[in-house]
DNA sequence: TTGTAGGCGTTATCAA
DNA sequence: TTGATAACGCCTACAA
């Protein structure tokens, strides 16, 4: 009994039929629109169940010229910290009754291309993205075709939207300090693609911190963002003539790559070399030592992201929004104690915003 | 010039009018059939872009019957393992120039329920999915929708669709195995909910291991695949009047928790207690000491998964296809080296398969 | 080669 | 309260 070509054929027409009422009466019951007679919606709802029909949104949508969809198209859709994003914006859309078309741009602007425009096609009602490049000019169209976007983590300057990201300054820079404050002067930077707003706000703020701690002389290494990329930009720092005593490194997965490294020199942690990571990942109360990072409210993020796109989806023409949430430095075991007595950082308490983007 | 409500508004008719010719021939452009004056096309091209037209891919499909969707339900998109196998859908989705919409089932049979109607009333063309629940009768009601679905990572008993999966019992069974050549003769596991089947097969693999090394008395503790439950069990076992010597750990979260609750009781690894976890995930590196697993091809199952339901698709009458995929023993060094010398098993290479499902 | 017109499934307007 | 019908945007016979 297998259905040929296309799937889900009942119509609200063979309901009708069968409940011996007009398609019209259907459409009401179906949208539980005002006043129909208990008995009628009765027969319905039989013929529906029996015939096991399913309204065709294709045909609701055609017909409404409306949209509960929504597009998100992200960078590395297995990168841990997207992953716990994508989770808040699934739950806060699916509360909405909103359905979610997600998309893989693998960092590579000409296939976020190709997804911007399935999306046009698909036809949904707004777009989150993390933008690839910050060329403007790539991702107007889609404002031209009337879709609102929202960016999420990066910034695309220039761009008239909704964006929503980090306090990446202040972060990095209450981080640094963080290592300052316990004693460290020689303190390096593990980076990231300088083309990404995240690093460069992030190597901002430390620069910042240690231009402030009476001008340390800074060293920054730029990795890829990915676990590999920090690997190798911990051995370039190690097996330097003068490693330094602690590092900041400006992403999880790098965080990752940069343990290892550390490990495979057996250098103790944080006696031989202190560490401070971003994101507070599953895993880093497993690692050895529990690590001190700077947590960003991902799921919070994506939440947030997607009520914002929904409001911005109704009033198109309210103010844009460029929302800037608090990060928390999280204190472990990665950094050790106090050298010098003057730290006023307390553990699991947010930072105070002084700094902004 | 912001559009009002509905978005992508300029339709093939303003195209047409543009353009001076009819809508067929617009259409007739859009998919470059057959026959049109270049000098029409030309004409029609220059009103596409200047209007900024987009197909309306809900006319489209509302047109065709026939849609390049699929649905992927899974039960907790924050999982890494999900993470990855989603990456791999996607990878292939996206090749095959169709379009993904994720669902999150969070584990709970009712929300499931919701994605699963909206994938119907979305028109998807197949589903992928991870079961919530092993009761077949709930999913019926899609099949008889004539859509096809597809099972990934768990089985649903009874129910006739393509599933894929990995070798769980022997699998786990292997791992056991290892400790035990190891000289391990109190090996513990901590297994998943008992109505999923990853977690059962993983448990008859182990037990299995268990009785033919000799009737080892088994010792099993049960937690919910995620981090807090793998570090209560791991206290358990730790605080009992006799501590295994070796654990095996039932998917990755769990190990997480679990090497969380060995490092805060200061037992080292593997002198103290050996471990085995499932699944290859980007921190098992990281770890100290560097964590032997059982790596699941998780990123190819997706692939393959995504693959297996465009061809169920397109040809709805092939038999049903139980696919089983290899995993693999990764010897890293959380388990030490023989205590008594006679183990088989090679670093980094594949086991053989000599159990089934 | 190009144009006309009907219909895909739904909902909203209007009439009964 | 219920029914008939037009229209949403697109594609494709069929006609010119």
């Amino acid at each position: 009994m297998a259905n040929q070509s296309s799937p889900t054929n009942v119509t609200i027409q063979q309901v009708a039929e069968k409940a011996g009422v007009s398609t019209a009466s259907v459409s009401r019951v179906l949208n539980n629109s005002s006043q129909v007679t208990d008995e009628l919606k009765a027969r319905v709802l039989r013929a529906i169940d029996e015939l096991g029909y399913y309204p065709n949104r294709a045909a609701r949508h055609l017909r409404a010229g409306v949209v509960r969809k929504v597009g998100v198209l992200f960078a590395d859709i297995s990168n841990p910290f997207f992953t716990s994003v994508l989770a808040g914006i699934e739950s806060a859309l699916q509360q909405a009754d909103y359905v979610l078309v997600l998309g893989n741009s693998n960092e590579d602007p000409r296939i976020e291309q190709l997804h911007l425009n399935a999306f046009l096609e698909e036809g949904v009602a707004g777009i989150i993205f993390a933008a690839t490049t910050p060329v403007k000019e790539r991702y107007q169209f889609v404002l031209q075709a009337g879709v609102p976007m929202l960016s999420i983590d990066r910034t695309v300057e220039g761009l008239k939207i909704d964006t929503i990201t980090i306090n990446n300054v202040d972060a990095a820079y209450q981080a640094t300090n963080h290592l300052i404050n316990l004693g460290h002067r020689d303190v390096a930077f593990i980076s990231g693609p300088e083309n990404r707003t995240t690093a460069r706000y992030r190597q901002m703020g430390y620069l910042q911190a240690m231009k402030d701690a009476g001008n340390l002389p800074p060293r920054i290494e730029i990795g890829n963002f990915r676990q590999d990329g920090g690997y190798e930009a911990m051995q370039t720092l190690l097996i330097s003539a003068k490693q330094p005593s602690a590092v900041l490194v400006a992403n999880g997965l790098m965080t990752l790559g940069a343990m290892q490294g550390i490990h495979e020199h057996n250098i103790s942690i944080p006696g031989g070399i202190a560490i401070v990571g971003f994101d507070d990942m599953p895993w880093v109360t497993s690692l050895q030592p529990p690590l001190t990072v700077i947590a960003q409210p991902t799921f919070e993020m994506g939440r947030i992201a997607a009520r914002l796109l929904l409001d911005r989806i109704r009033t198109p023409d309210n103010p844009i929004q460029r929302i800037n949430l608090e990060t928390q430095l999280i204190i472990r075991k990665s950094c050790g104690y106090p050298l010098e007595g003057n730290t006023s950082i307390t553990v699991d308490t947010p930072l105070r915003s002084n700094l902004s983007v």
